[in-house]
DNA sequence: AACGCGGGGGC
DNA sequence: GCCCCAGCGTT
């Protein structure tokens, strides 16, 4: 047997039961792999059956509002690919009436659809000639042939699309391009693989010169920068608070936040008092009457970025202009830190 | 070609 | 703490 048809013999006794291998219908195809983009199935899985319970066709998406989009989007990350989905989805239904297109090209010309999405949604539901080429593929290519190129590089990334494309079954691309990642996510993982029990032992090059650990190789990122993110959260007398929807490019685009104010250094927590309630003043517009700071500090890790945030809730003595009830602020789409501590005071006593 | 973009899980 | 995950769009 050669290296494709191994990997479908082992993917014929290994798969796991997923809800979008069970259809080819483009719409959940494609919607699982917006989802899965750069995500875990444990995390990805129960936001697909969200989706397909609240928006079980793309016309039923299409019609939805970007807001209810972000909102069941939320805490999943990468917001670009909620906005982009949302856009797609009414592209289809008005461009192509409903029906995705079935050629590479039409794929790649979707907002959100890249090289690896186009290559999955052809071969799984057009049984185009496409290789997938994602971080699975990356690994057991680089591994089973042995390739030291780093992988993120352009001549890396280049060698081993092409040698995905030689290597491909065509005879059932989709089923074979699901099988060659599934393995990548079950047998040949990361770190520590249990080569004893992989079917393609006797001919791993990586196996055969000790390497598997070192493969693949990988040109190193850049440090994360830290920021300090400074949360306050006006409370009136009616209950009613501020969320902000961030607008310019960066993190979060399009999600709500409270009043915010970011230092690139840590503040001391005077300087921070000081400039908060400064920032009130400005923000708002109006003088306050009566404040009352509770700063709750937390550290937010995100693989680029590592935010310092606090929390302060400012009690106002007077109305708020534009206000939204406290009761209400958790059906905005908000970040996870601000969801969370939304969870954390919503049985406060105001 | 390089960079920014989330959040969670495994070790 | 570090690495990785069914990558893409922008610059």
């Amino acid at each position: 047997m050669d290296f494709s048809d191994r990997i479908l013999s082992w993917y014929a006794q290994n798969k796991r039961d997923l809800p979008w291998r069970k259809t080819r219908d483009p719409y959940n195809v494609w919607l699982s792999e917006i989802i899965m983009q750069q995500t875990r199935v444990a995390q990805g899985l129960p936001y697909y059956l969200r989706f397909i319970e609240r928006f079980p066709e793309v016309a039923d998406l299409a019609r939805a509002s970007e807001e209810e989009v972000l909102k069941t989007w939320q805490g999943l990350g990468y917001y670009s690919r909620a906005r982009n989905l949302h856009a797609t989805a009414q592209r289809v239904a008005t461009d192509y009436q409903g029906t995705f297109p079935a050629t590479y090209k039409e794929l790649m010309d979707l907002k959100g659809v890249g090289p690896y999405t186009a290559a999955a949604i052809g071969s799984i539901c057009f049984d185009l000639l496409t290789p997938v080429v994602d971080g699975n593929v990356y690994r057991v290519l680089s591994r089973y042939f042995g390739v030291e190129l780093p992988v993120n590089s352009g001549e890396g990334s280049r060698y081993i699309a092409d040698l995905a494309g030689q290597v491909m079954s065509k005879e059932s691309p989709g089923n074979y391009n699901q099988a060659l990642m599934e393995f990548g996510a079950l047998q040949c993982i990361p770190r520590n693989p249990d080569c004893l029990a992989c079917p393609l032992s006797d001919s791993c090059v990586a196996l055969a010169k000790k390497k598997v650990s070192q493969l693949p190789v990988k040109l190193p990122k850049k440090a994360v920068r830290k920021r300090y993110f400074n949360y306050f959260m006006p409370v009136d007398p009616d209950f009613q608070t501020l969320l902000i929807k961030r607008k310019d490019k960066g993190i979060w685009r399009g999600l709500y936040e409270f009043p915010l104010l970011e230092s690139e250094l840590e503040l001391p927590d005077e300087k921070a008092e000081a400039q908060i309630l400064e920032g009130v003043f400005t923000q708002l517009n109006e003088p306050l009457k009566f404040v009352k700071c509770n700063p709750i500090p937390l550290v937010h890790k995100l693989s680029h970025q590592h935010l310092f945030v606090t929390f302060r809730i400012l009690y106002l003595g007077h109305g708020l202009r534009g206000g939204v009830p406290i009761t209400k602020m958790q059906s905005y789409p908000v970040p996870i830190p601000i969801a969370n501590f939304m969870e954390t005071v919503k049985n406060s006593y105001f």
